[in-house]
DNA sequence: AAAATTTGTGCAATCGTTCCCGATTACTTT
DNA sequence: AAAGTAATCGGGAACGATTGCACAAATTTT
């Protein structure tokens, strides 16, 4: 099996003992500039790499940070991952993915999973199914450094980091209103969910803007976040079986932007001619299309970043911090 | 600061030993019921967790796998990853994901951090740049258990999984032919990465089999699987410049099919009226175009559960295994 | 030249577990 | 009743690395 050498081994080799070979390694200043050399060139070549379990037990850290997201299937989530990982990997941490696949269940069994790994902190963007956070709640009480990003809660206190979804949904429905839409419904995930009510102030701000009245029988939430495409299905059908049918769909994620083309494509209902779609998505096919979809982009790889920078620096605070970020960043409308 | 209970804290709570706690709490037979009771009522209670690097540093095992895919945004690999995951939970293990964004430099860098923490094994998919397999080598030969799927390499003999490449290619552009096309042109990945090799066979064969000359015009290398978006609208225009130009294009990946139909629209050339196009992916949104695409879809769920369970059998197994699987999983050809 | 200081190194404890040995008590057996 | 055997449990080493302390040798100071 594969053993990996320790510094035993290279004390042994080396007729010293293990304290000194580690001070060396460390390059600490009681070691002679000759012992230091020694040293270092043998454990150059044997490969030396010093035990990570060794050290996270001594030193009560892992280096590593764990990030629960809902897919990485998600284009937002993986272009989010993407920027986590450059950011954590040039700071030596490692980066554990889950998925939770927006089940509540998952998420709880994802977090206690993290924190017996013993993870430094915790990257966080919540489920669909979500209304509790209890479980998020205990470990940050305890002193869990968390930085929720994208779906955040509002009940625990931390750094957090969100596009501005009031803003992009205000400018895509007003893209739609623009384009002579007045009957414009609106999909979304969850309505617990911080980007869910976020995205609705935006739509109900733009109609509000251009004095169309709201309807309610237009708002069409899927409590999982269109993780089952009988949810879309249903809400799309609704949509669709009004007396007065909307025009448009102002569609507040990716996900839900994909099962509801599928589902107007099985209807045989043209986009754009007879239902415009618009909406979030960090896709890159979405422009392929015949007619492209409008969307609002989220500056997602930045956001992965700026979350991660957030986290590190709770992770490798001296003091115990008080005063938590609560980063905004605007999003894009793309006009296709 | 967060600070677990340890077994120590148990031991003292309750006036008894920490090998006795540990002991009771592993179930072993020489410990009363009553203190075992005990034990484990009070573990429940403070909501004991082992420490897992202590565990690791015993046991010299981490309970985790490392994954090396080239990105989780591509669509086949965010679902091999759910597959492995699934497996992987339900077994005890966590899963570390790495992206090489088919670079070699990535792959080394991810290999040996995988490596140095201490992983139990490792599930590969090579990048598209790699050639040289010597940092996976290294680490077979000193016994880390490895498996390759996916993007497999020659020279390592472990188990391996793949799609039927072959047979997919070949379906595709038989579907291609049988539309009509005669002039079918293939767009894939770097030459020396397995896939390639072998969906380049599978094209050929169809091409022969229905006496159509295979044109080495009509082939196009993307080094790095079309990471950039350069390389791809390189070898699109050169196809598009050709005297003879194709009509089909056969294209072996999922970015390379998303690059190239970007190209083709920017180019005003219509799919599939000018150019039909057919190709591998796992992508859902394919069948959202007017004219969907048609697609070889690869078992990518199926074969990371696959992959993670013949890993798990290397890393548990008592003895060296000697005799290596090679499955091969057959696609399926949606005709769009 | 004796004392004080500096320099270089080793010993041993520690982190949280597991597990090999002993050790103690209780229960049988002759 | 003495001896043997289970049945339970504790002590302590080990896993690999760091680090405060001790200690010897070399160097400087008085």
């Amino acid at each position: 099996m594969f053993e990996p050498p320790t510094l035993k081994d290279i004390a042994n080799a080396l007729g010293l003992s293990t304290s000194t070979v580690s001070r060396a390694l460390r390059d600490t200043y009681e070691i002679s500039a000759k012992t230091k050399k020694l040293v270092f060139d043998y454990a150059e070549k044997i490969n030396y790499q010093p035990n990570p379990n060794a050290l996270s037990l001594k030193e009560r850290k892992s280096k590593s940070i764990g990030v629960i997201v809902s897919e990485v299937a998600n284009h937002y989530f993986s272009q989010a991952i993407s920027g986590i990982e450059s950011i954590a990997y040039d700071r030596g941490y490692h980066v554990i993915i889950t998925q939770t696949h927006e089940s509540y269940a998952r998420e709880k069994i994802n977090t206690q999973h993290l924190a017996s790994r013993s993870v430094d902190g915790l990257l966080v963007s919540l489920s669909a199914e979500t209304a509790d956070t209890e479980h998020l709640k205990y470990l940050h009480d305890r002193g869990m450094p968390i930085v929720f990003f994208d779906r955040v809660p509002s009940d625990i206190e931390t750094h957090k980091i969100i596009a501005n979804n009031e803003k992009g949904a205000f400018d895509a429905t007003e893209h739609l209103i623009n384009l002579g839409r007045k009957k414009i419904a609106h999909l979304t995930s969850s309505d617990h969910l911080s980007i869910s009510i976020e995205r609705l102030h935006g739509y109900t701000a733009a109609l509000n803007k251009y004095n169309i009245p709201v309807n309610p029988d237009y708002i069409k939430h899927c409590p999982h976040g269109g993780m089952f495409p009988e949810e879309t299905e249903q809400a799309i059908l609704e949509l669709i079986n009004l007396k007065d049918k909307p025009d448009a769909i102002f569609i507040a994620g990716d996900r839900l932007s994909i099962g509801a083309l599928e589902v107007l494509k099985k209807l045989n209902i043209s986009v754009p001619k007879q239902m415009t779609v618009a909406g979030f998505s960090n896709s890159d096919v979405l422009n392929l299309f015949e007619y492209p979809i409008s969307s609002v982009r989220q500056p997602a790889f930045e956001m992965g970043k700026k979350a991660t920078e957030m986290l590190l620096q709770l992770i490798e605070s001296k003091y115990p911090v008080t005063e938590f970020d609560n980063k905004v960043i605007d999003t894009e409308l793309f006009v296709r």
